[in-house]
DNA sequence: AGCACGCCGACT
DNA sequence: GTCGGCGTGCTC
């Protein structure tokens, strides 16, 4: 009988492959496990099996695999159905959630080999002076990459040549697929054996007499050993030594020492001992004995604590207690929050337990954490992880934590799958019958939705941590102190004494701006011409440090000119106002005190976000003025005062959620005052103090604002009411976006009647010269979700049908929240 | 998505 | 005249 498999291919495409296989090999493989396989005429993908069958194709004839990539699955059965809800749900291929959920180094590519053909008698006359350059270079060089072509030729296009030398006969071409991941592998020493015993080794001493630097070397190589009793690392004998690599060479080369390797783990911790966890406070402890309890009746709870309540904590106990049971705990987080400060945290309580796991670690690194954790490995118990860790490769998962559960950063935007984390989460500690617990200090509206409708179970902890009190929220009129010539730049009066009040007393200050940059506009004040970017429907944000003109969509940048580029005009206006303009006032008001920044622009590089942080804890930095990264759950024992400098920028924001949002941002910078004994201060600036989500604010008022929000959400047809699918329509030419998203919409219309909302151009219209039209489905909680997205695929389909829609990409994005 | 094939403009 | 631009169609 004839076997086949059918194969998950890392690709955006909903078929599925199937390979024909022998019968050992189906005797052999098994789901999850990978093989490579021809793709295509010539190229080699890495496919994952995900059924074995005896169905033959009928329409086609099924090629035979390349070869077998893995002795054990490298994903688990579970983890195939994850995947295919993922993909069922939020509208892609399983393949592109193959993509995301593996890490780079398991999806082997074939690479183009080009070798010299032994037995071929060759004319010269017969190439050309490109045909004769390469051939030159296989006299020297035994195989030739096509990337190797590309610089010998100096030409892009380099296979019309390799395919007249192959009518030439000569050359071989084949394809080689490599295996990506390298295992650390560290140099030790030994003595060799030859010269252990005592005799040997003195005459060797002697006669290293003429080389002292070798003879010291052995020397130091006995000090090791005599002390470490362990293996000896080359680098170690080089630094105690002081000895260079290649006297150590010189060594081995003669047959002295003995060169050996041992494979290393990349991510290791090397702490001290695990600590007991600290007991918890009485509300703590109510707290953790209401999840318990909710968790009897209910798999999903939602911890509403304040900030600073020692959320932590808790999650500490819930872990100790999965532990204990011999389970796996996924730890999520937003990416940012993953600071050492808290990783910190758990690996005083769970030592070598805990595994870290988020975007910022290479390729080979992400490997080793998904092997450790796909064999159970006793240093991979707790994974504490941005995103993408919800692809881990869980065997026995116990417990899922969301923090910070209404970070908008959980949610993928691009590429596909389009996935929020919190969401998926939720479904795969379903699969493991496991329970959930989300934590946040301002729950999105969703989540505190479900968990009033009593499909998640609420825990409330209102107290904060040694009882210290909530920050004093004080409101500040910007427009009544512009009006009264209170302000100097963009600090009023109130603020700049605040600020100098909190100084004196030796205490640090945060100043939030969620705008990078200097100023977002700059505007030439004799005929009004702004710069734009070239490739996208912005103006250019100005950053002063570098004198430059910058899109925050694509990068552009441009050297800021002194004059207007279009009527050459000398007075340029910088509108608007962003953390540089911030960071820089600060320094003219307070020239004692040391002002630091923190955005995107200056947290670049691995440890550029780390350096800042600590700064700020050395108390080298007095002002810390940045944007929303400051809200990530950090905890500063020293930062007593917050001052927002524009709360106007946020709320005006044209997205559904922009109060939502606003609301969640400023109490979490908010939250950042006074962590400590002595009570907190935040100061608002803004052009509107009666605002009711400001008024909320202020008053910690979470209940409130939800309650609020829910009834606009309720009257405009918003989530959590309603679901949305948001379709966006991409292509650089302008008129083909219009007319495809009018035809889709339409299509859309004929099915979805009034909740079909667009199409429309969003605020920015064109990006890396891309048109963009969005089209928006709201799905009223009676609809199935199912069948909507059922349809929206048929008329996708249609749509693409269309010989003229065509190259118009379509991006799909199921709950684009 | 990649990649090959195939048809049109700007240069050695 | 070729090189290389990207539209079109296909992948078990």
């Amino acid at each position: 009988m004839a076997h086949f498999i059918n194969v998950i291919l890392p690709i955006p495409l909903e078929k599925s492959f199937t390979y024909a296989i022998t019968a050992a090999e189906a005797d052999f493989l098994k789901p999850g496990m990978r093989v490579s396989v021809p793709f295509g005429k010539t190229k080699i993908y890495t496919g994952l099996v995900d059924t074995i069958h005896t169905q033959a194709p009928l329409i086609y004839e099924a090629k035979q695999i390349h070869q077998i990539l893995d002795e054990q699955a490298l994903v688990t059965t579970t983890q195939l159905k994850h995947w295919q809800w993922i993909a069922n749900y939020y509208m892609c291929s399983v393949g592109e959630v193959m993509r995301a959920a593996l890490p780079n180094a398991f999806i082997l590519e074939s690479e183009t080999i080009i070798t010299k053909k032994e037995d071929s008698v060759i004319d010269d006359m017969a190439l050309d002076d490109d045909e004769f350059v390469v051939f030159e270079a296989l006299q020297h060089q035994s195989s030739l990459k096509l990337q190797d072509l590309m610089s010998i030729l100096d030409k892009k296009n380099v296979l019309p040549i390799i395919k007249r030398l192959l009518d030439k006969k000569v050359i071989n071409v084949q394809e080689e697929i490599y295996e990506k991941y390298k295992p650390k592998l560290v140099r030790y020493v030994k003595m060799a054996s030859a010269f252990t015993s005592e005799k040997k080794l003195q005459e060797l001493l002697e006669e290293l007499s003429r080389a002292p630097k070798q003879r010291e070397v052995i020397m130091t190589l006995f000090s090791i050993s005599a002390q470490t009793k362990k293996p000896i690392k080359v680098s170690d004998l080089s630094s105690e030594s002081d000895a260079s690599s290649s006297i150590i060479k010189t060594l081995i080369d003669k047959g002295v020492l003995e060169e050996y390797h041992i494979q290393m783990d990349r991510v290791q911790y090397d702490g001290d001992d695990n600590e007991a966890s600290k007991s918890l406070n009485e509300h703590q402890e109510t707290a953790l004995k209401q999840i318990s309890e909710t968790f009897e009746t209910q798999d999903i709870t939602l911890l509403h604590g304040v900030t600073s309540s020692g959320k932590t904590e808790i999650y500490v106990k819930l872990i100790e207690d999965q532990l204990a049971k011999g389970k796996q705990v996924l730890y999520l987080l937003p990416e940012i929050a993953l600071t050492t400060q808290l990783v910190d945290r758990l690996q005083i309580y769970f030592g070598a337990q805990v595994a870290v796991f988020h975007s910022k670690y290479s390729s080979n690194e992400r490997v080793e954490i998904w092997n450790n954790v796909l064999q159970n490995e006793a240093n991979a118990q707790i994974i504490l992880g941005a995103r993408s860790s919800v692809f881990l490769p869980f065997r026995n998962l116990g417990l899922v934590i969301v923090d910070e559960e209404h970070e908008t950063s959980f949610k993928q935007f691009d590429p596909a799958p389009r996935y929020h984390a919190r969401d998926t989460a939720i479904v795969l500690a379903r699969l493991f019958k496991a329970k959930t617990l989300l934590g946040s200090a301002t729950p999105s509206l969703e989540s505190y939705y479900n968990a009033q409708q009593g499909k998640y179970g609420l825990v409330e902890l209102n107290q904060r941590y040694n009882n210290v009190l909530m920050p004093d929220i004080e409101l500040i009129d910007i427009k009544d102190k512009h009006k009264r010539k209170r302000m100097k730049g963009h600090f009023s009066d109130r603020l700049v004494e605040e600020i100098e009040e909190t100084l004196a007393a030796g205490h640090q200050i945060i100043l939030f701006q969620n705008r990078r940059g200097f100023s977002p506009i700059v505007e030439c004040n004799a005929c009004g011409h702004s710069p734009q970017c070239p490739n996208c429907d912005v103006s250019l944000t100005f950053h002063q440090y570098k004198n430059q003109l910058r899109c925050h969509y694509c990068g552009y940048n441009t050297i800021m000119h002194k004059t207007c580029e279009a009527c050459g005009g000398v007075e340029l206006d910088a509108k608007g106002f962003g953390t540089e303009q911030i960071e820089q006032e600060a320094k003219v008001l307070f020239p004692e005190h040391t002002v630091g920044r923190m955005d995107l622009d200056t947290t670049r590089g691995k440890y550029g976000y780390e350096k800042i942080i600590t700064a700020l804890e050395q108390q080298e930095i007095d002002i810390l003025v940045g944007t929303q990264m400051l809200t990530k759950g950090l905890d500063f024992r020293n930062v007593k005062l917050v001052g927002i400098m524009n709360a106007d920028n946020m709320l005006n924001f044209p997205d559904f959620r922009a109060h939502e949002r606003s609301y969640q941002l400023m109490t979490q910078v908010s939250g950042r005052a006074g962590r400590t004994k002595e009570r907190g201060k935040v100061l608002i600036q803004t052009y509107n103090p009666y605002h009711r989500i400001l008024q909320q604010v202020s008053t910690n008022n979470y209940k409130q604002m939800f309650d609020e929000q829910l009834e606009d959400r309720f009257a405009f047809k918003y989530p959590p009411i309603y679901r949305m699918i948001k379709i966006t329509l991409k292509h650089k030419d302008y008129q083909k976006v219009d007319v495809g998203a009018n035809w889709y919409a339409k299509s859309l219309r004929t099915v979805f009647g009034d909740h079909v909302l667009g199409p429309e151009f969003p605020p920015v219209a064109r990006i890396r010269n891309q048109y963009l039209k969005n089209i928006l489905v709201k799905i009223p909680q009676k609809q199935s979700l199912g069948k909507t997205k059922e349809a929206i695929g048929k008329i996708n389909t249609s749509f693409l049908a269309v010989k003229d829609f065509r190259p118009i990409r379509v991006i799909l994005n199921v709950d684009n929240y």
